[in-house]
This record gives structure tokens, sequence and C-alpha cells, in this order.
DNA sequence: CTGTTAGCGCTTTCAG
DNA sequence: CTGAAAGCGCTAACAG
């Protein structure tokens, strides 16, 4: 019914041996045979099976990409940058947000120029949605396994548990074992992958050390959830910078007593939500009740900081001339915010290139198999000094 | 190295097939041999060759999702909601935006209950970014087809031509005939394919209409890509509101001779862009550029809408005072933009979660296969009566 | 209920 | 450079 390559093979006059030497590139042929091939092929609107191939050949063209939200921006942009490079050539070079990539590849079928053997086989890159849930992240991973994935790339925060650490290493043990190449992405590293790690430990610290410098003494922070590395890793940057200026802890309410140690045990001014604007709100809303001498809020991603925006707006707060204001990340939507939203740049589009790469062993790994990647203070106009200077 | 179905066979002295039925529980099986199996597998940690289990049984687990721009929420909205109807058993019920599901299905493996035979498959869905060229999409539908897909859902416009119509068309019907289902969401029906398709022509036009209702003449439209379906049908809605109320041609400039034919074949004042936020940017300078007279401005979109909030307000003009903005799509940051935005509501996450259902044959086809999804206007702040009413 | 027996469609030595 | 043949790991009839 479906045809196959051996019906190819019998109306090329040839045997499915050379058929398949001819669709995948990587012997000798010759040009007249190749051609004839060719003609059958699309006479026929063949098409390769692919599980069959993945059998044969023991691996197959399907790299998976797992994000935790696939209506963020955030992992979009990374998902879209990683699928870019999986193109069957070397992409064109792509700008700062790699808009507009149109590659045109080829008809969907193996083709290359007449003499050129190497075809860089065309990748299919998916993404799956983990809905932040590390449950699904391992079912994912297994699904993966299954299809005996090229490569996989974990994008954004794991869960902060040593349990599902475990769980994931042994995971991510298993898939390199069996020859999928594992590269995390803005993700703490786990032995055996490669690792595109942000450093969101050092730019929350500069963004929090910026409003101090600012002259604000209140600052509260909007956190992310509290299970996730990146929520942590960005709130031990908020607390270093505050200890730095010794203002260990900043709790709701002046001690009963004075004592220090009581005072670090303190909790900060901090409170815990999901990554979204709901939550920017809520927290900006219970924040200042807490605390109404607040000068500044720190958010933990741009999304909840334009929720507190929205929050601070309908209490009749000016920002940032009563508030200021900080988000991380810098999404596309934060520069044309309003104000525009003083942050933290993460190059979202250019780490996700770099891991498609990796994933792909089109790039060197970093010594180490780890690297870093900076962020970039980003101030804009939802930053300013607080309104009575010094309090 | 790797282990297979016959070590598990081996291990539980069972014959292979007998671990296949256990694993795929679509045959009657002792308990008792039943749990040796469902021991031997997870001693020796084994995980199903897909492409094996594929290339035998004819049909595999993948579900394709392809979106236009995995960046942009609208799609990751929908592709979130496909997905989520693909767990190993009905999903409980989502609410409207539908986050936070954490299904916590299976162990990765196919453990039914002690007696339930029925194990629904899992089904690995994943999202493939067409990046808006047809080529792209072309390309991705034909990796699907390789890994005999279980299913293919379209999301988002279509390229809006004859040539790629028809392209796509054949490349449905070759999917459908080998047994893909094939479902197609916020686009035009494709023969032999489910389709749930947006009512933007309704939608637009009742947008528009509100606008005239208030008292609105000279209203400038910022549409989408020009070769894109949704493009031409939310425009097509406009033109059709302002013919209703006998302002069939909108010229940038007042006619030399007022012919009103001549004017009928005036390029309205609409500008074309991308679907982001600078595209919107710029249309609304170069509109207002056109014609300062203008009081309301028409988006695409609710990104290209905010864009042009953004312009107007750098403009010195303020919304709704000045001018009156309009988006589409409501997505979730159009409600608390300031000003809250006018637009018209489309049910992403619903209109996903069918579509997943739909794709796995879990929700009965609408007559006839194809379904409108209403559009709901959504009336806030960004819309007021012109300036001067009536002008 | 369980074992045996054939392939699924492709890749890949190994010979020509 | 091309053909023949031997599986890849699993499922699906058939028998028992």
């Amino acid at each position: 019914m479906t045809v196959t390559l051996a019906d190819v093979a019998a109306r090329a006059g040839v045997s499915p041996a050379t058929v398949s030497r001819v669709l995948s590139g990587n012997y000798p042929v010759a040009e007249a045979t190749r051609a004839r091939v060719l003609r059958a092929v699309d006479d026929l609107d063949y098409v390769v099976n692919g599980p069959a191939s993945a059998l044969a050949a023991a691996n197959s063209d399907l790299v998976g990409i797992l994000v935790n939200d696939i209506a963020d921006p955030f992992f979009g942009i990374m998902a879209g940058a990683i699928q870019s490079e999986m193109g069957p050539a070397a992409p064109p070079a792509a700008d700062a947000w790699g808009p507009g990539q149109a590659p045109g590849g080829p008809q969907g079928r193996a083709a290359t120029g007449p003499a050129g053997p190497a075809t860089a086989a065309e990748k299919l890159a998916v993404v799956c949605n983990t809905n932040g849930s590390p449950e699904r992240e391992l079912t994912y991973l297994t699904l993966l396994q299954r299809q005996r994935a090229a490569a996989v790339v974990l994008t954004g925060s794991a869960a902060d548990g040593p349990e599902h650490t475990e769980r994931l290493a042994a995971k991510v043990a298993r898939l390199v074992a069996a020859g999928t190449r594992v590269v995390l992405c803005g993700r703490p590293p786990v032995p055996g992958a490669l690792a595109l790690t942000f450093d969101n430990r050092g730019g929350a610290r500069r963004l929090t050390e910026h409003l101090l410098t600012l002259g604000h003494r209140r600052v509260g922070y909007i956190a992310g959830p509290a299970e996730r590395t990146t929520t942590r890793h960005r709130l031990e940057g908020h607390l270093a910078a505050l200890a730095a200026h010794g203002l260990p802890a900043q709790a709701p309410e002046a001690q009963p007593d004075g004592d220090p140690v009581a005072a670090a045990e303190q909790p900060p001014l901090v409170v815990h939500g999901a990554y979204d604007r709901a939550s920017g709100y809520d927290a900006a809303c219970e924040l200042l009740r807490r605390e109404p001498g607040i000068t500044a809020l720190v958010a933990a991603n741009d999304t909840v900081a334009l929720g507190a925006c929205a929050a601070l707006r309908d209490m009749g707060l000016s920002i940032p001339r009563d508030v200021s204001v900080t988000g991380f990340d810098d999404l596309p939507f934060s520069a044309d915010a309003a104000p525009a939203l003083s942050t933290v740049r993460l190059p979202l589009y250019e780490a996700g290139a770099r891991a498609g790469r990796l994933a792909l062993g089109r790039e060197a790994p970093p010594p180490g198999g780890v690297a870093m990647i900076r962020a970039e203070l980003m101030i804009r106009d939802s930053t300013a000094p607080p309104p009575a200077p010094g309090r």
C-alpha cells in the first residue's frame, strides 16, 4: 500500500541497497544511477520510513527540547533558537532575537548537490512541555529514550531537590550511555551532560546592588516558585547584595528585641509565587501590605515585574517616583513596557543557538563541559532613587 | 549492550510475546505472569525501543504540533493545551488558561492498575516551529510522515496562496491516506482534515463596529503579514464593518475628484507588518504620518497593539482620550496592559484542548469535520469616543 | 492464557 | 561502484 524502498529500487532497476545509499548520501554512487534513483523517488513520491530506518541504523534524527512552560516567551525564544540550528545545513548567522529565518531547505528529501556526499541529515527538533512538573520531565525523557533520540536539551530551571536531582542524573546517565547527547541550557550542570548555565546569582546580585546604590533600603523581593533552582539562585544573589550592604535580614516588622541573630533568622521581605503576571500582582500587594515603607520591588522575572507594576499602578503609586521595580530576563516586551523596565538581560537566543549546536556536535564543548553565560544589567526607566533618599 | 525485550523475557522466564503483551496491555495475561514480567522490566531498567515497535506495529505514538512562532504566547497557549490532552489518561479538567496541570502520570512504563487492561498509550506530543515559512511547514510534515506520526495538528494562519494551499492539501491527503489524523486549529479547512477555525472575520467586524458606534470615522488598520489567511480574514472583517457604515475606502488623502468608484478602489488606511511589537510601533507612526486625523487604530493582534500604544505614547498622545486602540486574541498580558486593551477574545486554550482530543480520536468530530470557534468582544479601557464626537 | 513463527522496511557488511 | 543476505527489536497471527 504505502511505497517502500523496494518499490523505488524496482522502478529504478537497482537494488534496495543502492537506493539506501543514494538517500543517505554517505557512500559513493555513480552519478547516473543516483539520478535514476532520485527520479524514481520523485515519481513514486517516496518518503523514508523513519522507524524502520532508525531500527536498522540504531539511531534516529529526533532531537528533544524540554521546556517548563511553552506559553512563556522565555522558553519560546530558547526553543526557537535551538530549532533554528537543526536545519539541513549550517544556518545563516541569525541576528539578536533571531526571527525570520526561513531556511527554505531541501524539498524534504536528502537530495545533495551533484557531487556533494555529505548531506547533514535534517533533524526533527521537537519541543516537549513539562509544565514544570519533574514527573512529566522524567516521563518525556523516557519517551525520548524510547525513540532513541539523537539528542535532548533541557532548558530552564530544574526542580530543586535531592530526590529529583538524583532521579534526573540517573536518567541522564542512561541516555548518555545509550548514545544520546544531553545538553542543559539555563540549568545547573548534571554529570555526563554539557551545560550552559546562566549567571542568575551574579545578575540578581548586581541588580539589587544597583538599587542599593540608588539609596533604597527597604526592598521587597518577589520570588518564583520555591522549589526551582533558578528561583533559589536569583534569591541568593539578592540576599548576598543585601548582606554586603549590611542589610542581612529585611524582616517585615521590627524585631521585638534587636537581637542580631534573631534578625538574621527572620524571613526577609520575600514572597514566593509562580512565574506569571498574576503572581506578581498579588505579591506586590502582599509586600506593600506587610511593609508600606518599601521603595523598591525586585521581581524574579520580567513577567512578574509587569504584574507588580500593574498592582502599584492600581494602588495609585508611580513608578519609579514612589517605587522602583526591576525584572529579570529582558524579554522583548520589557523594553517598551511603561515605564521601560530595568532588568537583567539573558542572551536567550544566543544561548539556545549554542545549545543547539552543542546538541548536534557542531560546536566544541566548553572546557569541563560547562559554560557560564553572563547576565547583563539593563538600566532603564523603572528604577530611580527612593522618594526620601537615605531614609 | 542495550537491554531488549528478549532479555526481559529470558529473565522473567516467559516468551517475548508475553512481555510484549504485558507492556502494551491490550491482551489478557495472567496476573502472576504479569507481575513477574514487570519485575524483570524493572530490574533490567528496560525501555521499549520505539522505532522497532513502531515498525512492527506500523504506527507510532508521536503527535506533531506545528506552530508559526514558538516565541509567541498565541501559539504557546494552544500548543500547551494540545499537549495537555496527550497524557496517559483523560486529564483532569483544566481551568481557563490551563496552567499547573501536573498529571504525575505513570512512572514511564505502561503499568496498569492490577486488573485494568486498557492502558491508553502515552503519546509523545512534540511541537515544531515553522517560523511562518510554508517551506518549513512542508518539511516538518514530511519529517512527521517519516515517523509515521499518529496525528498532527497545524495551528494558526496558513500561507495564503493557491500554490502553497495546493501543496499543503496534497501533503495532508498523503498523511491522511497513511493513517495519520490531521487537525487544523485556528486555520481554514483543508479537505480530509478536521478543522477548528476561528471567527476572525466576525470578530474583526464586530470590533470595528464597536469603534464606529463610538463615533470614530478615521480609523487606521495595522495588518499582519500580507500572505497569511488570518491577516486577510481579519482585514476583511474590518473592511466589511466600514462598508456597512458607508465608509468603504479610507483613503489616506482626499480624492482629487470625489468619484466614488475611484474612492472605492483607493487603498484604505491599512499598513501591513509582522505580528510583533516593532511592527505595531512602526505602523502606528506611519499611519499617523499619513493621516494625522486618525482617532482609532485597529491592530491585527494584541502584541501589535501594544507596539502601537508605545508609539502613540512616544508621540505624546493619550489612549483612549486622543486615540483609541484595539487588539485581537486577548492574550494574558492584554488585560493588564496600561490601559487595559479592548480586544477580541479567542478561546485559545479551549480550542487547543479540543484539537488535542480530536487528534486522539477522544472526541467526536464536528458535523462536516469543521467547527467555527466564536470570538468574543472584550471592551476595556483602550477605546472611547473620539475627541470631537461625530467629526 | 502462552509459545512459535514470520515478517515490518531499512541499513550494512561482505562479495563481486 | 553495485548486489545479496543477514539482521535491528518488536508485534501479530496462529497454534497449542
